[in-house]
DNA sequence: AAGACGGGGAC
DNA sequence: GTCCCAGTCTT
C-alpha cells in the first residue's frame, strides 16, 4: 500500500477548499485582532455556537486596547454561555500585556506569541499562519483526525501520535498559502472527515486515504470512554423587596469569577430543603426560615449532569436585616432582576434567571 | 501523562 | 442517552 502523495494531497486539498469553505465572518477579515478572537472562541467551540458571540464581542470590543481598558466583569459578561471562561480570562490578560508591551498590536513571533496568556501551540500556530503567513502547521481535533486516517494511524487520538501528524504535516503544508492550508484541513475535518458518518465519496483526498482504502474510517481514532455522573443541586432565591441575593465564585476553578444565587450540592442520603438549609447556613451564615419549590432545570456539563432545585428562599427579618448590613459588596451583592443581565451567570443560573422573569417573580408568603 | 475546565448540538 | 468540538493550563 502507497503512502499518501503529498503534491497530490496539497493541491486537492486547497482547489476544494477553494470552492466547498463555508462563508463565515472570520474569513472576511484580515485583523490579526479578529482572527485571534475566533481562534480562541472556537476552542472546542462548535462555529453556530460562535458566531453570535464573535460578532457580539467585536461589537464590545472592537480592537485590543479597547478590549485591555474593559473591567473583566464586562468580558466575562460578554463570554456568559460560551463555557471555559478561562479563556476570556487569559484575552484579557493578554490584551493589557500586548498594550504594555507591544504597543497594542499582536506579535508576530513565535515565541513572543506562545509567551501570552492563553497562546498554547494551536492558537499560536494558528496566529502566525493565517495573519502573518508562516509556514507553521496547526494541529487540532479536526487535523489530527484527517491525518490519522489519511496515514492510516490506529489508536485514539491522543498525544502519542503528535510527532508523526507533525512531521508529516512539515512535509504536506502549502508554502504558498499557509493559513489557507491549515483552514482547508480543519475544514475537512468538520465538513468531510467527520468525527461521525464521514462522507468519504465527497472527499477530495478519498484516493490518497489509506483509511478508506482498508474501510477502517469509521474506527479511527478510536472513540473515547466517558463516563457521566448525575448531581442534584439546590439553589435558594434570596429576596429583598424586587431585589435578589447573588454571590460570586471563587477566582479559580469552576466557572470562576462568575455570579450565582447561594446554593450547593446536596449529600448523599440528604433531603433537597435539609441541603438548601445547609448550604445557606454554610455560605451566609443565617438560617432559612421557610423554603417553597420554584422551579427545577436540568444542566448538562461535559462530565456530569446537574438538576438544580430552585427554592423561594425566605429569611426570619432579622437575618434579612443582618444580612443586608454585613454584605459585602465584592463578593454579594442585592440585585434586581433587570440588573442581573449585566452580570456574568452560568447557563444553568440564567435559566433559574429566565424563568424569575417570566413569572413577574412575587413570592405568596404572606 | 492525566485531569480540570462549559456548553450546546448532532444523532 | 452518547459523543464531540479551530485547546490551554495545572499538577
Amino acid at each position: 500500500m502507497t503512502n499518501p502523495e503529498s503534491r497530490e494531497v496539497r493541491s486537492a486539498l486547497l482547489r476544494w477548499y477553494a470552492s466547498r469553505k463555508r462563508d463565515l465572518p472570520w474569513r472576511r477579515t484580515s485583523d490579526p485582532y479578529a482572527i485571534w478572537v475566533s481562534e480562541v472562541m472556537l476552542q472546542q467551540t462548535t462555529v453556530s455556537a460562535v458566531i453570535p458571540y464573535y460578532e457580539r464581542w467585536l461589537d464590545a470590543f472592537p480592537d485590543i486596547r479597547t478590549l485591555a481598558r474593559s473591567p473583566l466583569q464586562k468580558v466575562l459578561r460578554a463570554w456568559q454561555g460560551l463555557g471555559y471562561y478561562a479563556r476570556a480570562r487569559n484575552m484579557h490578560r493578554a490584551a493589557k500585556e500586548i498594550v504594555r508591551r507591544f504597543g497594542g498590536r499582536l506579535p508576530v513571533e513565535a515565541e513572543a506569541l506562545r509567551a501570552l496568556p492563553g497562546f498554547g501551540p494551536y492558537t499560536t500556530a494558528a496566529l502566525l499562519s493565517i495573519a502573518a503567513g508562516r509556514p507553521i502547521p496547526v494541529i487540532d481535533a479536526n487535523v489530527r483526525r484527517v491525518m490519522m486516517r489519511l496515514l492510516e494511524i490506529r489508536g485514539g487520538a491522543d498525544s502519542r501520535t503528535e510527532a508523526e501528524i507533525r512531521t508529516a504535516l512539515e512535509t504536506l503544508i502549502s508554502r504558498r498559502a499557509p493559513g489557507r492550508f491549515n483552514q482547508a484541513m480543519m475544514e475537512l475535518g468538520a465538513l468531510v472527515c467527520r468525527a461521525r458518518n464521514p462522507r468519504c465519496l465527497s472527499c477530495p483526498v478519498r484516493g490518497e486515504c489509506r483509511a478508506c482504502r482498508l474501510g477502517i474510517q469509521e474506527v479511527i481514532p478510536a472513540p473515547r470512554k466517558t463516563t457521566v455522573t448525575k448531581q442534584e443541586a439546590v439553589v435558594a432565591v434570596i429576596r429583598d423587596g424586587g431585589r435578589v441575593l447573588i454571590q460570586k465564585r471563587p477566582p479559580a476553578g469552576l466557572l470562576a469569577g462568575l455570579w450565582e444565587f447561594p446554593g450547593g450540592k446536596r449529600e448523599p442520603g440528604e433531603s433537597l430543603r435539609a441541603a438548601l438549609a445547609r448550604e445557606v447556613r454554610e455560605e451566609l451564615g443565617v438560617e432559612l426560615a421557610a423554603a417553597r419549590p420554584l422551579v427545577m432545570v436540568k444542566h448538562a456539563y461535559t462530565r456530569f449532569l446537574v438538576t438544580l432545585h430552585a427554592f423561594d428562599g425566605r429569611l426570619s427579618k432579622k437575618d434579612l436585616g443582618r444580612l443586608r448590613k454585613q454584605t459585602d459588596r465584592s463578593r454579594r451583592r442585592w440585585v434586581s432582576l433587570s440588573a442581573l443581565r449585566r452580570y456574568p451567570l452560568p447557563s444553568g443560573s440564567v435559566k433559574i434567571a429566565e424563568y424569575l422573569q417570566d413569572v413577574d417573580f412575587s413570592p405568596v408568603f404572606p
